[in-house]
DNA sequence: ATAATTTTGCGATTCATTATCATAATCGAT
DNA sequence: ATCGATTATGATAATGAATCGCAAAATTAT
């Protein structure tokens, strides 16, 4: 068994609730699947290979994979939520290009630090932080000065 | 004048739209607000002081304002677009309290320029950028201990 | 003032997400 | 394995924020 279902598993028996085969198949599904996915991406896909699981229990259980500190949800300005698997995986922020909408993903300690500097001055104390690079990227920039 | 309204005059001209009442007098309530105020508050401040304007005109306003270089947009993950003048302030990000909901600015240049280093290893040219710290703010965990 | 154009308010509409509810599946105890 | 209690599911309705369409009203250039 893969650790993250063993942590599913573990948080859904510790809140009395049932794994069931739409909850696993999903999971499955969501560790396949690309980065950064919505739940209607992910419902499509499902549907694509022959699942007939509907789309209100794929958002319930996207809300139960963040619940169980596997996935959290992020909102990158599109109108629709996206999931990611941070279990196991180390912390990282977002470059967004704009043009492309490719998502690039980088970690900086010093800017961390630096959070929580600032968070500290202000007697914050920091639980979650959420940055974004907008912009765009070198092979966007590059078919733009070609034109 | 003030220069926010003669900013606004300016984008109008420029673009063949109108001065308005309406137009005037939400700017007059936009700037009047407190910042990080969303289109609904906005819209039943301004109900509560007599004003008659329908809600669509106060989003398309402050869409306009936005356009404009008046204000900007900004998503704080409760559902709702903020709006906030960014016209003659200086630029910052924020601090988030998850408990009361306070919202304090912060201004950090080493942050930003870490932040254009990070972009430049990955030939990305910003934009813009998002940087939301949260958590909770002092008097709320001196609230929570004591309770 | 007139005509051309833009704006407004209202209600309808969209879109992402959540709630409802009847039926089905799961799980612990027998 | 079966039963009973509880939770999960799928379909659809409902929600809430934001936008759209349209007829009527307001603005601007002439």
């Amino acid at each position: 068994m893969k650790k993250e279902e063993a942590l599913l598993k573990d948080h859904i028996s510790k809140h009395n609730l049932k794994v069931t085969k739409e909850r696993s198949a999903i999971l499955r599904a969501f560790l396949d699947s690309e980065r950064h996915i919505t739940a209607e991406e992910l419902y499509r896909n499902m549907r694509e290979d022959g699942s007939s699981i509907g789309l209100a229990t794929i958002y319930r259980t996207l809300n139960l994979f963040c619940e169980s500190g596997l996935a959290e949800q992020r909102q990158f300005g599109d109108g629709q939520a996206r999931y990611e698997l941070t279990y196991n995986v180390k912390h990282h922020d977002h470059l967004i290009c704009e043009e492309c909408h490719r998502i690039i993903e980088f970690e900086n300690q010093e800017i961390e630090a630096l959070q929580e500097k600032v968070a500290q001055k202000n007697g914050f104390k920091i639980f979650s932080h959420k940055l974004e690079l907008y912009g765009i990227c070198a092979s966007c920039s590059a078919k733009k000065t070609a034109s």
